[in-house]
DNA sequence: TGGGGTTAT
DNA sequence: ATAACCC
């Protein structure tokens, strides 16, 4: 398989005739990050909304904002109260509905795809390319004639001399150049701008995306990533380690890169595992050898609401409804079909840190055949099936108050592409209700909810 | 903190 | 089913 392929000639370095021969172990990265996603979006829809200073609004946050609102002192994240209190001319558009976002996403990856397939995204706005590939094509056409040929791309992080006979700088140097068609093409093509990093793996790419703001990018050479990650002031900055991770570090006494780098690995092991302990280490000094896998199409689809509060079952009905028939409709464009739904809820707590619960089960199959078309003989057994999860986690002849609620579809199949006499056929629960009898029941620890 | 996503356990 | 991570 390709991708299994790919796969290993990016993660796993040394001996390997994987490895195209002549070519060293080393990638070619680049991290590409869209400016202001949302705000670009509606900036977009409503040309007239350009030359004002914007914010994009969920509930009572900004989410996002575009430059000329940040000059003005709005922060992404930021309560719209403060917002309008720094900046009272803020226009303010409504961005709960994603619709828009995502699917003007999913052009930005399409159009990455077509440069080489090998495209990770990372929220809507950001995006992975393996370029090592590509710059090699690249290299084996270059032939010595064109001296203009070898020239980098936007900035190069420190300033550092690019030395034309390191094969490592030439090859990264291409991949600049590549990075700049790739955001020409986003603009001339999307009408986006953003910017990108280049660096030998995805740590670096996307740290080196980050330096310079709006619309550039920006190149680093293997000898100038220790000043990179040094350049952190926080445990915290560095991608990978989260909010959790950060606190545990910090009550070991770890909180710059430095003292991540120097830090007993035993003890570290003994901490947080051996897994995340390793894998942060290895970051700590700017190594990532984690491949960029492709994404494909989503591996789920989800709606979520979050409100003041929610105390009543019809209430949760309601808006259970809502988010359900939102999603009927993009599965139905989706063209593969869910097999498991999920209901999400955040129950109120006064202090509490952020804790949701699910319930899952499989869609019945009678439900699944009828998804593709119409939409509304789904929604009722759809509903039952929900509130039957919603009744599972929620105790209503009890008090409750909820303040989020979320559907999502998973495990998604094409439909039926199973032919008689492979594996597949013989592993592929069935969707016609024809062909072979008898229970697929494998080793779904799904509740069932034909068994309450 | 919104309204999404992913992978690992 | 949850917990961690990402935006």
């Amino acid at each position: 398989m390709k991708r299994a392929e790919a796969g290993e000639a990016g993660s796993w370095p040394v001996h390997d005739q994987v490895v195209p021969a002549g070519s060293s172990s080393s990638r070619v990265i680049v991290h590409v990050d869209l400016d202001c996603f949302y705000a670009q979006v509606e900036m977009i829809s409503n040309p007239e909304l350009k030359s004002k200073p914007l914010g994009v609004q969920q509930k009572y946050l900004v989410v996002t904002c575009n430059y000329e609102a940040r000059k003005l002192g709005v922060k992404k994240l930021m309560n719209v109260r403060d917002a309008k209190e720094k900046c009272p001319q803020l226009v303010l558009v409504n961005g709960e509905d994603l619709t828009r976002y995502r699917e003007m996403s999913y052009k930005v990856t399409e159009l990455l795809e077509e440069f080489s397939p090998v495209v990770e995204r990372l929220g809507f706005d950001e995006n992975f390319v393996d370029l090592t590939e590509m710059v090699e094509k690249r290299l084996e056409q270059l032939q010595s004639d064109e001296p203009s040929a070898l020239t980098v791309s936007g900035h190069v992080y420190g300033n550092q001399p690019i030395n034309l006979h390191d094969i490592l700088h030439i090859r990264l140097l291409i991949g600049s150049q590549i990075a700049a068609e790739m955001r020409e093409a986003m603009y001339n093509q999307l009408g986006l701008t953003g910017c990108a990093g280049v660096a030998s793996n995805k740590l670096l790419a996307k740290l080196a995306s980050g330096i310079f703001k709006p619309n550039q990018q920006t190149l680093l050479l293997p000898e100038s990533s220790q000043d990179l990650i040094h350049s952190l002031n926080h445990i915290k900055e560095m991608p990978g380690i989260g909010y959790k991770t950060t606190k545990r570090l910090e009550a070991l006494g770890i909180s710059s890169v430095r003292d991540l780098q120097t830090f007993s690995s035993k003890i570290l092991e003994k901490e947080l595992g051996i897994s995340v302990a390793q894998r942060i280490q290895k970051l700590s000094f700017g190594e990532d050898n984690s491949p960029v896998t492709p994404s494909g199409p989503p591996q789920s689809f989800s709606e979520e609401d979050s409100f003041k509060k929610c105390s009543s079952e019809v209430e949760a009905k309601n808006k259970i409804e809502e988010l359900l028939a939102s999603l009927l409709n993009r599965v139905c464009q989706d063209g593969r079909k869910p097999h498991t739904i999920r209901l999400i809820i955040r129950r109120y707590s006064s202090e509490k840190h952020y804790s949701r619960e699910s319930r899952q089960c499989p869609i019945p199959s009678h439900i699944i055949q009828k998804l593709g078309i119409g939409n509304y003989d789904v929604m009722t057994p759809m509903v039952d099936v929900l509130m039957k999860l919603f009744r599972n986690m929620v105790n209503v002849k009890m008090p409750f108050h909820l303040t989020l609620l979320s559907v999502c579809f998973c495990n998604l199949k094409a439909l039926n592409t199973a032919k008689k006499g492979t594996i597949d056929y013989y592993l592929t629960p069935s969707l016609s209700t024809t062909s072979r009898s008898g229970k697929h029941s494998f080793k779904m620890k799904d509740t069932h909810m034909e068994d309450f």
